[in-house]
DNA sequence: CTGTATCCGGAGTGATACTG
DNA sequence: CAGTATCACTCCGGATACAG
């Protein structure tokens, strides 16, 4: 459990440095994203979506999504469980900087090919 | 240098994951972030602006942010070396983004402290 | 189905010393 | 001043097994 609940003291022009901690994540970012519809997803959902992650990475990420209140985990006590996981109003208020951000990912993605680039 | 017009892999709506290979390091964004006023910042003001970061770590970011056409590293060959970065066109394209995310995370804070919640 | 616990290898990182 | 090289170490993260 990393959060910290306090207030960065000294670094006020650096709320980039707050965000990046909770959405900077390898997973986070996406996860969030995939929540854009606005529709809840389940755990496997979620797990089927980012090919990359692991069970224990996934739960991990959840986890401190939901501690920052960018997500909510909504739990049904059933015989085959289930748990679905949404955007709180925080987590919605980032949408516009996915959006913009992965405009601009493509045009950059679409600049890198037509020069000669590579990774 | 012979492109296809897509040449995305298999996620085309995970610009997002592209974005944050660029930008989601620990120290990148405050790099851009600092380099957001226009003018041109040598190595060691940067040293000294990203408190925790090792020289190591910062010609690294640094290094990594150039490849991506993100920044510009402008040397000069005077006995005391001195070496400028500067923000490209792609990076400034950034500046927006970082500015809503800045913004969104003074909101944050704001609703931290006044909210209170502890575990 | 939705996690948690544990092990373990390797990537990431810091400190230090050194170079041009 | 602006890095590079090396070593040592932490800890991220995958695989697996297991629990509710």
């Amino acid at each position: 459990m990393k959060n910290n609940s306090k207030a960065e003291p000294q670094c006020s022009r650096c709320g980039i440095e707050y965000a990046f901690k909770r959405i900077g994540g390898k997973y986070k970012a996406r996860i969030l994203w995939n929540l854009k519809t606005g529709d809840q997803l389940r755990f496997g959902e979620l797990l089927r979506t980012l090919p990359d992650v692991s069970t224990k990475m996934l739960t991990q990420a959840l986890r401190e999504l939901e501690i920052d209140n960018l997500i909510i985990r909504k739990v049904y006590h059933q015989v085959p469980p289930k748990v679905e996981y949404t955007l709180t109003e925080s987590g919605r208020e980032l949408l516009p900087f996915f959006k913009h951000l992965d405009d601009w990912a493509s045009s950059q993605m679409a600049n890198e090919v037509s020069s000669l680039d590579n990774e």
